[in-house]
DNA sequence: TGCTAAATCAAACGTTTGTTTTAATTAATT
DNA sequence: AATTAATTAAAACAAACGTTTGATTTAGCA
């Protein structure tokens, strides 16, 4: 009746030669990410894809399970995108100085920030996965398996590289999340902060300041640890 | 029609005792927190509050209103509550060393993590504006300017005494925006931070341990600024 | 007590919601 | 070309939604 039939083909920006399930996830994606699951209905979702409204449920059964193979679908997605993201974390494995790791968490921290802000596509990505945080659906376990724990374990050994103090001290997680969490927040509490920095949008500019601000800031923290 | 007639009298937890608008708050808070907006009926609300449905729109004129009343009075008696958090504002007036500073925000953390977890009441608090983060209604304007710009600019004012270098800097929001996201990023993603490091709950003593983690890593970080 | 305005109530309003049904159409297979 | 399966389309479904109505009760005041 429904999935694991046609999957979704390479996506062009030829909305009109997309299959409709396609269309379905596509227009999905958006409408979640920007207004979340239950201020988005089926009928607006199948006007704006130009498919029938009955069309979501013929294909996903439900629209509880459009929701989560959206999610599913845009985070293997993201997954398989982002490839300077995927070097980054490839190149990890190679890190062998402690000033090399220093370098590589400068470039794991902008590149996070970039990703976080630049494009439309991560930008809804990350919208998804805050609007899972605040409600979370039988999605996240998913989500963090696959999508948040590696890259969590891939600052810990770039952290851990950094300051050999911190390899194998139950402290690690705190120092991970120290940095992810600056960055996250400009995102979560976008509206907010940037009211409190006096700014009215996420420049290229502003994003390179707040990574170098970030990756200081953490270093520094980094350089006397705590145990 | 609406608005400015009694005013919520003080909340006890004898619900019976509460007027009907008082009723509606009361329970007003609790759903929107839990549930968002969209997700909450004004029959449930009715319901839960014991009153009739025809009271959301005879006491605040629409749903949407309700949710605006509910917002105000839920910031204005959190303003009102936490003593601890405002004598701690207070006597920041009168600090006078860095190292006194230092103990100030060590303080600042450890109250605003305990805040945002132990008590139901804070939490829905920190839930609803979490909420307003993601999507912004026309409260959000009053929130920053009289709850979060004030307390921004406190504890603002306690890194430049910790960190005169810091004083009259335009990198100075920055720091202050680095603490506070640790903070609260164990708020917006709570059931994730869980997880990452298999912990079951916020525990007073994992909130002790993160507080001193936080204010460690973020007083060794202003040790060495950069402008 | 009698009167008036505020407060509460049950009931129904017209929409919109997700979902289902049934028929028409297209694509695939023999 | 004929038949079958997959897809799309229009229409209707019951349930839930926010809101309104009009009657009834309660409370304050003369």
């Amino acid at each position: 009746m429904s999935a694991t039939k046609p999957l979704v083909k390479d996506e062009t920006d030829k909305v009109e030669e997309l299959s409709t399930k396609a269309k379905l996830l596509t227009v999905a994606e958006k409408f979640f990410a920007e207004k979340g699951l239950a201020s988005t209905s089926i009928r607006d979702l199948a006007r704006e894809a130009g498919v029938n409204i009955a069309a979501v449920n013929y294909y996903f059964g439900s629209k509880e399970n459009l929701y989560l193979e959206t999610l599913r679908n845009t985070f293997q997605k993201t997954a398989g995108s982002s490839p300077k993201f995927n070097e980054l974390l490839e190149q990890t494995k190679a890190i062998r100085t402690p000033e090399a790791a220093q370098q590589a968490i400068i470039e794991y921290i902008h590149l996070f920030m970039k990703i976080l802000f630049t494009s439309d596509e991560t930008r809804r990505h990350a919208r998804l996965m805050s609007r899972e945080m605040s409600d979370p659906s039988p999605a996240l376990n998913v989500i963090v398996q696959e999508f948040i724990l590696p890259k969590h374990k891939a600052l810990s050994d770039l952290i851990a590289q950094a300051q050999p103090a911190l390899a194998n001290s139950p402290s690690l997680s705190f120092y991970t999340l120290s940095i992810v969490s600056q960055c996250l927040h400009y995102h979560f509490a976008l509206p907010i902060t940037l009211k409190l920095l006096n700014e009215k949008e996420m420049s290229p500019e502003l994003i390179s300041k707040l990574a170098k601000h970030i990756s200081y800031f953490s270093l520094e923290a980094i350089k006397n640890v705590n145990l």
